[in-house]
Formats: C-alpha cells, sequence, structure tokens
DNA sequence: TCGCTTCGCTAAACCGGTTCACTAAATCGG
DNA sequence: CCGATTTAGTGAACCGGTTTAGCGAAGCGA
C-alpha cells in the first residue's frame, strides 16, 4: 500500500490525471460534481498531492532562501538576523512563499546555493568578488545583495554604512573621546586586520572621516575584531583591556556591544562613565539592557521587507526588471551608553586588572 | 538558449544521462578520464544539475520544517526562536539539510504543512487535539513534537513544565508574595482565558502547586495573558497596573518578562523593590538586562538538536524507530530581578499612575 | 584456456505531477 | 437552423533528473 499517485485518484473517480490536477488548482475548470467526485476519491484514498512533483513541474519551489556567510549556530547569535527574517516574512508569508536560511555546507557557500531548493536568493554578508560565487552570475537565479557596493546581475539593498559610522564617531568625538577602540567584524576568528568585509572597510572609513570632521583627526583608533556575538564582543573587550583602556568602544553590532557592555561590568567598570560604548544596527535588545545602548539605528525589518519585495518581484518578472540599488537612511539614536570621556588617570588600570 | 539538461551534456560528452548523473553522485563508479570530460562538457555548457529533479527523484528534498503556529513576523519576536534554530542547525548543518521555518498559510497550518517541501517536520507550539492537524497523522511524513504530552505517532520532546513553574513560584512565595500577575500566553489577543495552551495551563498547574507548597495557598493569582513579545509583556503589565499593582509578575518566556520590566520601568517603579518579576526559557537577553532576570532556565539549544536528531533518525530509519518522550531538565536561574514582596502600603497607586 | 568476477557504461523505467493541443458536446447570437 | 464559442475533459508530452537491470570487455584464479 505505497503513497497513492494521482493516477490512483483518476482510475477511481474514472477520470484523466489532468481532470485530477484541475480539480486541486484549477476547480473552475471542472464541472462541480466531476470535481466533487474526484475529491471524494482523493479523500477515500488519502491522497495528498506530491508537493516536490508539484514544484518541478510547475517549475517554481515557492522558497527563497536567505544566504548567510555562517553556520546556523553562528549567525543566529545576532538578533540582527531574526529581525531581518521577520522582515522578510512580512512579504513572503502573505505570498506563500517559504525562507529556508541558506548557510554555507563544509564550508562552502557555493555548494550551499548550488543544492538550494529556491526561485530566488537573498545575500547577506557576501562580497561581490567572492571567487566562489562567480558562478552564480552565470546561472540566472534572481538575487538581491545585501550591504554591497554592487552586485552584477543584481539589486541591491543596503545602507549608508559610511555616514552612519561618521555620525556615530562624530558624537564621540564631541564627548572628547581621543583614544577609541574599534571591534571589527571577523568571520573566521583569525581574519586578517587589513581584509575586512566590506561593510567592516565602510564603516571604519566612516569613524575616521568622523574624528577627522570633528577636528580629531589625531585620534587614537584601536583596532580589534571579533565574531559578531556576545561573546565575541566579551573578548574584543578583553583585548582592548590589555593595554590602557580606551575611553570608548565603536561596534559593528549591538549584539558585539552588548557582549562589551557585559565584561566591562563584569571588571568592575562603570557605564557610560569609564566606559562609552555604541552598537550599529538598533536591534530590539539595544533599548533593553542598562545604560541604554546608544547605537546606529536602521531599518532592518523594512531592509527585508523590500529584499523580499525586489526578490519575488524578479522572480515574477522573469528577470526583466532592471537592476537598481536602494539605500536606507540611518540615524544615531542617542541613548545611555555614551557620556564624555573621562579623563585617563580616573582610571588606573589596576581597578579593571 | 535554455538551461541546459542532463541530456545536453550527455550528447556533448558522448555518453548517457545515467554517466552525467554518475560523474555527479557517484564518481567512482566512472573511469577518471570519462568522468573528466563529462565534467568539462558540463563546465563548458554551464549545467548545473537541478536541485527540484534530484529531490524528485531521489525521493529526500533534504529539508526539514520547523511548524510555527504564527506568522514569521510573530514568532521570531521571540528569542526563543533563534536559539531553537540554532540547536537544530547544529545537527542539520552538518548533514547538509535545510530548515525551514513553517507559518500557517492564510491562517491554516494543514495547508501550510500540505504545501512544505520537506521531509519531516518540527512541530512548536501546537496541541495534540489540534482539529486541523488530523490527516497530518495519516500522512506518514515523520515528525517530532516538542513541548506536548503526546503526540500520536511521534517522538517527543519537552521540559517538565510543571516542576519549572512550581519552583518559580515556591522562590517567590518564600520571599513573601501572595499577590502575584501571571501573564500567560495569547495566541490570538483574543484566546479566552478558560481554552489555553497546554503550556500555559501546565505552568499555571504549576505555579498553583508551588505556592500551596510553600504555604501559600491563599496566594492571589491575577490571570492576564498577552502575545509573547516585549510589546505583550507592556500591555500585560498595563493590564495588571489596572488595579492595585500585584508585588510579582511570572511570565511564561523572558520576552514577556522583559516587556514587563520595561514597561514598569517606565512607569517609575524599581526593581525589584517595587516589583519582582520571572521569566521563563532563559534565552540569552535574560542575562543582559538590568536588573538580571530571574527565570526557569531550560536547555533551548539542547532540546533542539534533540528534535533535529531524533527527527532525522526517523526520517533515515524509515518511520520504523519506536516513539519516544524525552524530558529535559529546566531549573530555576535565580538572579536580580526577584526580591522580597514589598509591603503594599510602600507603593501608592499614585505613583505608578 | 575456461569460467567467474569486476569494471565501465547504457537503455529504459521511474519519480509524480503540470500543461499543451485538441475534441466532442453544449450553448449562443442572429 | 447554422456557424461560432464556450464548456468539460482527454491523451501525450514534458519537467529534469535517478535508479534498476543488464551487457560487453577486461582481469583473474585454477
Amino acid at each position: 500500500m505505497a503513497r497513492p499517485r494521482i493516477g490512483d485518484v483518476a482510475e477511481r473517480a474514472g477520470v484523466s490525471k489532468t481532470a485530477v490536477s484541475f480539480a486541486f488548482n484549477q476547480p473552475e475548470h471542472l464541472n462541480t460534481m466531476t470535481r466533487e467526485r474526484i475529491l471524494a476519491a482523493a479523500e477515500e484514498l488519502g491522497y495528498r498531492p506530491s508537493p516536490i512533483a508539484r514544484r518541478l513541474a510547475s517549475r517554481r519551489t515557492q522558497q527563497v532562501g536567505l544566504v548567510v556567510p555562517q553556520s546556523t549556530h553562528d549567525i543566529f547569535a545576532n538578533p540582527f538576523l531574526p529581525e531581518l527574517i521577520r522582515g522578510i516574512g512580512d512579504v513572503c508569508d502573505a505570498q506563500g512563499i517559504a525562507v529556508v536560511v541558506v548557510p554555507p555546507v563544509h564550508g562552502s557557500i557555493a555548494t550551499a546555493i548550488k543544492e538550494a531548493l529556491v526561485d530566488g536568493l537573498i545575500l547577506l554578508g557576501l562580497e561581490s568578488g567572492h571567487p566562489e560565487l562567480a558562478q552564480l552570475q552565470r546561472s540566472g537565479l534572481p538575487v538581491v545583495a545585501l550591504d554591497v557596493e554592487h552586485w552584477d546581475g543584481a539589486s541591491v539593498i543596503a545602507i549608508d554604512d559610511v555616514a552612519g559610522a561618521r555620525e556615530a564617531a562624530t558624537h564621540l568625538a564631541e564627548l572628547g573621546h581621543r583614544d577609541v577602540g574599534v571591534v571589527l567584524i571577523a568571520q573566521h576568528p583569525d581574519t586578517p586586520l587589513d581584509e575586512h568585509h566590506g561593510v567592516s572597510a565602510r564603516r571604519l572609513a566612516g569613524i575616521r572621516s568622523g574624528f577627522a570632521a570633528a577636528g580629531a583627526g589625531d585620534a587614537t583608533l584601536r583596532i580589534v575584531s571579533a565574531p559578531v556575538s556576545e561573546e565575541g564582543g566579551r573578548a574584543a573587550f578583553e583585548a582592548l583591556a590589555e593595554g590602557l583602556l580606551p575611553t570608548a568602544v565603536m561596534t559593528m553590532s549591538d549584539v558585539t556591544a552588548i557582549g562589551v557592555m557585559n565584561a566591562a561590568l563584569d571588571a568592575g567598570l562603570t557605564l557610560p562613565a569609564d566606559l562609552s560604548v555604541v552598537g550599529f544596527d538598533d536591534v530590539p535588545a539595544a533599548a533593553w539592557v542598562t545604560p541604554r545602548l546608544t547605537t546606529v539605528h536602521q531599518p532592518i525589518r523594512e531592509k527585508g521587507r523590500l529584499a523580499a519585495l525586489r526578490l519575488i518581484d524578479a522572480i515574477q518578472s522573469g528577470e526583466g526588471r532592471a537592476h537598481t540599488r536602494e539605500v536606507l537612511p540611518t540615524r544615531l539614536a542617542v541613548r545611555g551608553s555614551t557620556a564624555r570621556a573621562r579623563t585617563n588617570d580616573h582610571l588606573p588600570m589596576a581597578e579593571i586588572a
């Protein structure tokens, strides 16, 4: 007693396979009585159309993939991702399209993409030059890339990283900070400092420009990098605390900033008096911690929504649409985690050792 | 110039379709030279095996679904979900299995399941009696159900909700709390109080039992319900603050508890002196807020891991395995958000109005 | 040298649906 | 009452692969 197939239902109802297909997909093309008879036969047999077969024949998987550069475990350590997915879901849920996360398979993003059961992809955290992704261009699969300067054959949704970071840096400069730790994004724990992800590079440029514009071009930036997670933030604090602690720390994500704050608090510091901390993203948790996190707000859910919209449009239009680049606004949300820079003698290293 | 198919590659390489299939899937069955020739032909043509066709023929989608009772937008408002997915991902990533979230389609979970492109399902937040899900039993699709008493034809991974809630209630009772708000889970904003989700019901029983066991059987429980989100927690606080504020609030999730805390702080209360708050789950954010949230810890990632393990086992064994029920331990993580109950006159309602 | 196994590859069936081209019967306008 | 549509349904081709059964040639032990 194998799973009943469409032919079994057709036979039992005394009609063709086509009629059965119609009964499920285009009932209006069928006489009411015939349809009832077919559905009854299907019910008796416990028939359920095979989703895969249906998708093969219709050439639509009804799924879109969200390609991420790290394992599910690592990438979901950042509350940014759930927020992004909420936005994507707003659009996809309404259309009955499923969202599947596509992490690397055995370290290979290209392999993961090859095997993904999707009609299109949203790319997160990938750079255009990525060697593994050349074939993706040729595949003709609709793609929307997030947070890149440009992506061949794809629409792009981005934010102005430089401006966002610059605003944050200016804020710190105006508070008198001249010795600032900067925590970049480490994809792998041992990424060399000079070849960083485009996002890190752009924001770093923005930071430099912000200090310069505020007449603090001589400010010291102590650059480290860490995985994007609370633990990563803690590790970054430890690294920065090995020398004389800077008066402020800027991060590329709120979860990292929260890790820095937690490590600082554990070390006995008072925030923000002893250390100012700036995040990036403005995830919900940024407003839950104490002190409330000063951070560069970006419209994460809107970004997801827009990405899904553009992708679905590209899928439905058969790749005909022009590729656009849309830049969403950021703004600095000044909250409680930033204050005037302490004078260095206020905090002897002994205190945090 | 349509997408090249396996036949095109076969023709170009002068071999059969079977040989091409072998070249990609079982290279060892082929002479090295032949294989090279086939792969070269594929490369020249830009051929990439169709994932859907491949999945249809092999009768494996290489995907598992996580069925959730609410929209992507709503369900991802709870940090519990990302943590669960991290656990599921630990297992699935390693096996090249993709995880797809399956929210209701037009409000129907049954429809969503019918159309899901999966080899098996993990069920979250569903109750066994769910009328829509009867056909799921018959479909023969491997299933693992989370947090239910029992599920026909499925393995179950659960925690001891009663014991967890009881421990939390005892803790509050010992701190002198006799007037306690309880925030249950509202699936829909207007769920009647008497027909709650099994999880809510079990935990409520545990709470009652905890107060009774501590000799505080006379404690007043003010029961409200709210969506599981920070906003839901805030709404619950507002509802509870309409009368005389209880001395403590127990919730079914940390995110709700955080909402309660935030609303209380916004109202000018001091925590935990004016109000004790207890969460459930112990998501990472519970340890980031101030005061640190006292909460019932459950091993969320482990739950996800175990669910994925059992599901994949069921898939691979052809449904042959016996169905088990595994109960994971909980423990009360006492942190800073609970303290001795205030005396009621300490907090005139005017103060929070 | 003979029979048996292994190697390398193929033809055909199969996975389970959708869709195109077409027909017979019923309906309709004039 | 006639030709033109519409309705209801069919058969065959198709989506794009995998897999089973088997075949000829080469290798091997006796």
